[in-house]
DNA sequence: TAAAGTGTAACGGAAACAATTACAGTTTTA
DNA sequence: TAAAACTGTAATTGTTTCCGTTACACTTTA
């Protein structure tokens, strides 16, 4: 994975269990170090996922729409809709190879076993078991 | 994943499985429909892994240096050595807020793991299985 | 010694991302 | 009711990462 989408994504998430009330953008973007438009952007996905629920106007700002033992990081890795595990060739193949014709087929197989490998970790992990390690830290 | 150098990887070995002789770079290069320099830039890295050997000179040309039921796709993972799986956020924390503080130690577990189920995924397929589906096909 | 390969450096362009600016819209509250 | 403090979102810029390409030295064969 080349961007932080993910990253950023279960940062603001912990961020926002481990305060258990509102963050507006800008306390999520020094939380994160980056920019609020960056943050707001995410929300967005997050939003539509119902992560979360955010608030406009002063005193605006974000919560979490569940609980954190509710929240699986499966579910945030499919709100941000992350680039696939496994790049496959898009490009046209030779056609008189028979590898080339039947490659992107065979890719694509083990593609989806990698990027299921993944999903499978990931739906067993938590906000909880993150926020629950925040906690026992110094 | 951004970059297609394991799809690249995986194609261009399985080219020289099927072929069951010393290809070029030229050739593979049609199949997988790129440029040579881009095919002997990968085979750098596959040399270097034992997977391939290669020959310079006139009729030089590159072949699979094992059987293709020894050789496993974590291998080739491995010998081109993609970006992890998960990014996870190098910057500098907020050294007021416990969660910027830990989110780091906390995400390099969870794409640490993440980078173990595609690793054991991969580890169960091997360039035979690739090359029975291409002879299998039409 | 010419031909046909590989090895590798160097450069250019395209695509993906993040950061930033800007501003309209929405609440609150003084 | 107007100012303040937020969010939503479009548009632009700069950086980084890749891939493609050219170029050329080196190696082997015929």
């Amino acid at each position: 994975m080349v961007n932080q989408q993910f990253t950023f994504a279960v940062h603001i998430l912990t961020a926002l269990a481990f305060a258990d009330e509102t963050m507006d953008s800008q306390e999520l973007a020094e939380s994160v170090n980056t920019n609020p438009v960056v943050i707001r952007r995410l929300l967005l996905g997050l939003r539509h996922a119902h992560l979360v629920e955010t608030y406009t106007g002063k005193h605006g700002g974000t919560k979490l729409s569940r609980k954190p033992a509710q929240i699986s990081l499966l579910e945030v890795y499919d709100a941000v809709q992350p680039r696939p595990v496994i790049a496959i060739n898009e490009r046209k193949a030779s056609k008189h190879c028979r590898v080339s014709c039947n490659m992107r087929e065979i890719m694509s197989g083990v593609a989806a076993g990698a990027e299921g490998a993944v999903r499978e970790h990931l739906r067993g992990i938590t906000l909880q078991k993150l926020l629950r390690k925040v906690r026992r830290a110094a």
